[in-house]
DNA sequence: ACCTGAACACCGTTCAAGT
DNA sequence: ACCTGAACACCGTTCAAGT
């Protein structure tokens, strides 16, 4: 419990400078897990402030804003992110790398919803983001792809799998109710219409009421994978 | 302008249900428009209701609540969508229609930017969107793929594009100058770097700063279009 | 039958005042 | 030098009271 790291109790021998980073990261490890605990809407200026016992207030002099906030936050869960992938071995093929990455992005949307629904559309510039970019970059120079064609992959890859990751996280972060009402939709929608309305659909109901969303996020990265693969085999 | 249809000057002769329909629409209608001209942030229950000239809580009687209101804005967003798609030619291949629709996604999240980044991952139940699922479902029977294949390309093809728009959707939504911020994040990281730090990201700064959004979203349609097209020869 | 408006329980954020 | 707390300008939503 590092939770009082945001009052003044550091010794004397810190610089003011070093005292702000290291209550900044107590603010923002504090901030992860009342989301985590709470929810997105649990996440308010006045609730971390409780939870370090310092006014809300208080807050704005370790971050411009609630944005900035959010943002080292989601950082956060970017480094964890990069130490569950660990090293890459030199034999690992790339694809195989990418696979590891796309699984740690999922999993980080299904843990921690809340911040990534409030950010994964965003640029953190945090240096974790930064680690993230890099990996990612010089898995896809490996495949023998070109600089351009590198970048375009990189792109696709990190937009698709941070959109569909996205969407789970802010499914995730309503309410059970809504939740329930979404997943029954198939079956509320189409099992009591006339016969003749959307044929297509109440044909295909069985498989539209029983494929789920990790299948569909490993087609797209697969389908991603295969394109890249495709165009680096082309250019050789 | 037909703001006043919120209030009751609708002539006797329609029913309880007719009035609360068009009240709706009219509702819809507004809330559309408010957030088209006022973003996300302006689209406030009490803002709607200033624009129609009825109390807020009126509002209440019409809609359960703002979510309920969201959802019906974003299917007449879809229903746009459809007229102008139009009909789909006989003659014209399954995946050209894929990529018109693929195309008017990108421009709702474009030209409607407050809306779809609030309900992009969200169902919304409604008739245009149950028009839409059998349209694409349609489609991508068409390509000859199984009825399990038909389902799981239909989400990927659906998912990934929501996914995608809904991040320049929730990008656009934000403060110009964060925009601005996230824009230009690639030359204002990596440009002011130590050499040795992040090589591979250095080494395709030109290429990273120079790639647009929409490049990367055809990039990801072409993957999951390639991908069920080979699986449809597979299985042929 | 329908609509209003006061009220509740919150938000993020600013800034003068305290220690 | 640092922190507080009152205050501002908002939210979504409920419900008793009006017409």
């Amino acid at each position: 419990m590092a939770k009082d790291t945001v009052r003044a109790t550091t010794p004397a021998r810190t610089t003011r400078r070093e005292r702000k980073g290291l209550q900044q990261e107590a603010a923002v490890k504090a901030a992860f897990e009342l989301a985590q605990r709470d929810g997105a809407a649990g996440l308010t200026m006045r609730r971390l402030g409780e939870e370090l016992k310092v006014d809300a207030t208080t807050l704005y002099r370790l971050f411009r804003d609630k944005d900035e906030l959010l943002l080292a936050v989601y950082d956060h869960a970017t480094a964890v992110e990069l130490e569950e992938i660990g090293e890459v071995p030199d034999s690992e093929h790339w694809q195989d790398t990418l696979r590891r990455i796309a699984d740690r992005i999922w999993a980080t949307a299904v843990r921690s919803p809340a911040i990534a629904a409030l950010t994964f559309a965003r640029t953190t510039g945090g240096p974790a983001e930064r680690r993230m970019v890099e990996l990612i970059l010089e898995t896809f120079a490996r495949s023998g792809l070109s600089r351009e064609a590198t970048v375009r992959y990189y792109r696709a890859f990190a937009d698709a799998t941070l959109g569909l990751a996205g969407q789970v996280a802010v499914l995730a972060t309503l309410d059970s109710e809504i939740q329930a009402k979404d997943a029954a939709s198939w079956t509320r929608i189409y099992a009591h219409l006339p016969d003749g309305e959307y044929p297509t659909a109440r044909a295909h109901i069985t498989e539209l009421t029983s494929i789920d969303r990790r299948t569909i996020y490993d087609l797209v990265v697969e389908a991603v994978l295969a394109a890249a693969e495709r165009e680096s085999a082309e250019s050789a």
